[in-house]
RNA sequence: GCGGAUAUGGUGGAAUUGGCAGACACGCAGGAUUUAGGUUCCUGUCUCUCGCGAGGUAUGGGUUCAAGUCCCAUUAUCCGCACCA
């Protein structure tokens, strides 16, 4: 009797083995593959086995490619700052320093029991002086290209979290983490010039491999418009207000005009008349949440009194103030064209304006209109714009409108600066000095890092100031540029800051002198492939792409995009789709899966449970399908390794197809079908090695190799019973190739239908001509014909049908 | 409201280019082994029908010799954006 599978003892061999000798070593010959994965915020409650799915997908693909020959850079870290470490920590009532170097430690023993090729030589962490000093060496860069810059504005504010958002973090109104309703408030930040990138972040999309839903919600988010900008005379006023318009072709159509609240001019627009109405809406729409404005799509208004020109026609148009215009987005004034936009018409139906269609579908003007005609049609109303196709005016307009002065072609985006600055203590600290003669002054590169302060209190104190404030021998320095006295910035960047540049730094983690050596990341980067869950499309992806850029541009590396392919797998929920959470309850750990199935079984498991891209609910019993086969391959090997039976030819057809199943599987990610594939092809091979006797060889090693990157212990004992001395992971002849020729049937059997109904199945040769195919068919279902033969249809290998009348 | 994705047995899910729908598994049922339970092995398992056969991939149409797959409309669920002029 064979050696019966136990999967304790066989993996606790090989991870013994593994630690003495790794099975990726640097091998400078061999070129490089680089596979990330997201990296972790080490949060206190572990590892769940929703986890485990994107890890093991990364570390799969990361030994395929070993196989296959490369040096695989496969590393791993700890994202480390920000709110979710510093909230545990104030929940747990520990420095977020001492709870974060608990949390790595722990989840890094979670993580190891997924026995991937990471490499922890290259491990970094984002709380690392050494690695911070980067994360500020390049805000520095930034704020010394104009990057950077302070602002005081009205931000998104989470009253909760009590810190200033960027945009990308407030989603539908509430705080991306904490899910409070956001409010505005005014505060000093310091911004990113994102915006600078827009064109450059969006147009190289095109380079990437990246799933075409990431893409469009970049570029949503991006969102560039065409269109003009066109000033608007105040009547009897020297000012004009210029608009934005998408729509310059309708502009024969504006009998309105509407001004954000927050506009420059909005109270001084008001006449005697109107000014109570107007200053009272005013501050009516400042008090507004963002909420309350998302929520409330009522349109509200108050008239100035003032009226502005058309500058096409001289047409009068009324002023209004409405918070349907936003202030931060094109001029934060706008021309209303109801008869073609959905917004302005609600508006205009609800203040009693009038309607002017300008374009009509057909050119024949709608006496009732009952809803804006956003299409396209035929000009009418419009003077000598009349009776010309709207979309030719509409590219045309523009540039008539600079010939006569009074507008011209513009370009506008959706992406607004980054505001970079929160009011929290875990988090790098912004490397400025304010000085009252030199105003801010960057810290000398040769200063850097500025160490994070050990404070009493890191509580978020909700009045706009960082904890940091509070710490007077940290906050008082001096100037470095004039010498005299000067104050720390206080506030700390955010979290993506660290993670916008840390696959960058894996490379070469070490390195005290540069970010990255030149010559070290020319060889080593930029990602190939990068694995992670879509929450991030447009936070951590773009804000990396935004990075990548600027340290291209500054010479640090010589490409601008970071991560060649991108693969978003989906989540592991609980039961009805509920996400995992520990208050729900409902979170499975991988650490008694591992104990009673083995880790290969587990990981083998998270791939079958449903395709990679999708969510999937983690149903516990389907494990033990997999421990099944899981035993039965086992015992395939170890009951056949000795026998020696030479390869049938039935046997070879098998190996050559599983080769090229399980290979173009693999290769187009449906990993979910290769693990159906392996137990598909187990079982062919038992039921033939039992009709021949035995099973060869070759074949066995070539399913012990194919089933390595998924089964890593159990692949690499069985590949030493078979006789190697070596690792499974190193091949000389890489991956098992297929010869397609050795796939092929001699017979093949093919359907024959009857007016598209299967009959019978026959069995033919495969190289059967056409005549003979449909003879033999004819044959075979003469019986189930009873009229006329009026079509016969063949193709070759799939079908034999027979149109009867 | 706009945009995108998805819809297949009791369950998770398979199905290159349109070519035998339900692979592979879970579960269930029956049997063998076992003192028994568990394990393991064998058989069956879309629905209706004793059978022949018929029907069947969210719903309704269409294209085709042939549709889960392509086209049109509808419904449901999920995701993204949400006054961006």
């Amino acid at each position: 009797m064979a050696v019966p599978f136990n999967h304790r003892e066989v993996e606790n061999k090989w991870r013994k083995r593994w630690e003495e000798k790794t099975v990726n070593p640097k091998d400078p010959k061999k070129p490089k593959y680089y596979c990330l994965d997201m990296f972790p915020y080490p949060s206190g409650s572990g590892l769940h086995v929703g986890h485990w799915r994107g890890y093991v997908i990364s570390d799969v693909w990361s030994r395929y490619k070993l196989i296959q020959g490369h040096y695989i850079i496969h590393p791993m870290g700890w994202d480390a700052f920000g709110l979710p470490a510093e909230n545990y920590a104030i929940k747990m009532g520990v420095h977020p320093a001492k709870s974060t170097a608990d949390n790595v430690k722990h989840i890094k023993e979670q993580i190891n029991q997924i026995a991937a090729l990471y490499d922890w030589d290259m491990e970094v962490n984002t709380t690392d002086p050494n690695f911070y000093k980067w994360t500020q060496w390049i805000f520095v860069k930034m704020f010394k290209a104009g990057l950077a810059y302070e602002k005081e504005m009205p931000i998104n504010w989470c009253p909760s979290c009590k810190t200033g958002l960027a945009n990308e973090e407030v989603v539908g109104g509430v705080c991306e983490r904490c899910g409070s309703p956001v409010t505005k408030k005014n505060l000093k930040q310091w911004m990113l010039k994102i915006t600078a990138y827009a064109d450059r972040l969006l147009n190289d999309l095109d380079k990437l491999d990246w799933p075409e839903k990431v893409k469009k919600m970049q570029t949503d988010w991006i969102g560039k418009s065409y269109g003009a900008e066109v000033d608007f005379p105040v009547d009897g006023r020297e000012e004009k207000i210029r608009v934005y318009t998408t729509r310059p072709d309708t502009l024969y159509g504006a009998t309105f005009m509407v001004l954000a609240p927050e506009h420059a001019l909005a109270a001084s627009l008001a006449t005697p008349e109107q000014k109570e109405a107007v200053d009272a809406y005013i501050l009516q729409a400042a008090n507004k949440s963002s909420v309350d404005r998302l929520q409330n799509k009522e349109k509200t208004g108050v008239f100035t009194g003032s009226y502005a020109v058309n500058p096409l026609n001289g047409a009068k148009v009324p002023i209004w103030l409405s918070d349907y215009v936003l202030a931060d987005y094109g001029t934060g004034a706008i021309m209303c064209v109801p008869a073609h936009d959905d917004r302005d018409f609600e508006f205009a139906k609800k203040f009693d304006l009038p309607i002017i269609q300008v374009i009509a579908k057909d050119g024949v003007e709608d006496p009732d209109l009952q809803e804006a005609y956003v299409g396209s049609g035929v000009m009418i109303n419009s003077a000598d714009w009349s009776g010309q196709d709207s979309e030719k005016i509409k590219q045309e307009a523009p540039h008539i409108l600079e010939e006569r002065g009074i507008g011209k072609k513009t370009v506008n985006y959706k992406l607004r600066d980054w505001v970079f600055s929160r009011q929290r203590y875990w988090g790098e600290p912004i490397p400025i000095v304010h000085c009252p003669h030199c105003g801010a002054v960057a810290v000398p590169e040769e200063q850097l890092p500025v160490l994070l302060p050990e404070v009493e209190s890191y509580q978020p104190t909700g009045t706009g100031e960082s904890p940091l404030a509070a710490i007077d021998e940290w906050v008082n320095t001096t100037c470095p540029q004039c010498g005299g006295p000067a104050k720390r910035e206080t506030n700390t960047m955010p979290q993506w800051a660290g993670s916008s540049w840390y696959f960058l730094r894996y490379v070469d983690n070490k390195n005290d002198k540069e970010l990255v050596n030149r010559e070290v990341a020319d060889k080593l980067l930029p990602v190939d492939m990068y694995i992670g869950g879509v929450e991030h499309a447009v936070l951590h992806l773009l804000y990396s792409r935004f990075y990548t850029k600027f340290l291209c541009d500054i010479g640090v590396i010589d490409f601008d995009e970071p991560f060649h392919k991108l693969f978003n797998q989906g989540m592991i929920t609980g039961k009805n789709g509920i996400k995992m959470s520990k208050s729900k309850g409902n979170v499975v750990s991988p650490d008694d899966l591992v104990r009673d199935y083995g880790c290969d079984s587990l990981r083998m498991y998270e791939l079958f449970v449903g395709p990679p891209e999708l969510d999937s609910e983690w149903d516990e019993r389907g494990i033990d399908g997999v421990y099944r086969f899981m035993t039965r391959f086992w015992n395939l090997v170890m009951d056949n390794k000795d026998k020696n039976v030479p390869a049938s030819k039935e046997m070879e057809k098998i190996r050559h197809r599983m080769v090229n199943d399980i290979t173009s599987r693999l290769e187009s990610f449906s990993l979910n079908t290769v693990i159906s594939g392996f137990m598909e092809y187990n079982n062919k091979m038992i039921d033939l090695a039992k009709k021949e006797g035995g099973i060869d060889r070759e074949t066995l090693e070539t399913a012990v190799i194919m089933l390595s990157p998924f089964a890593p212990h159990i692949a690499e004992e069985l590949w030493e019973q078979l006789g190697h001395t070596d690792s499974v992971f190193h091949q000389e002849n890489g991956w098992p190739k297929c010869d397609e020729e050795m796939m092929k049937d001699d017979e093949v059997e093919i359907p024959v239908q009857v007016n598209g109904k299967t009959r019978c199945v026959i069995s033919l040769p495969a190289d059967v001509s056409k005549e003979d195919a449909l003879k033999a068919g004819e044959e075979a279902v003469a019986s189930r014909i009873s009229g006329k033969i009026v079509k016969e249809i063949f193709v070759p290998g799939k079908i034999i049908n027979f149109v009867v009348k």
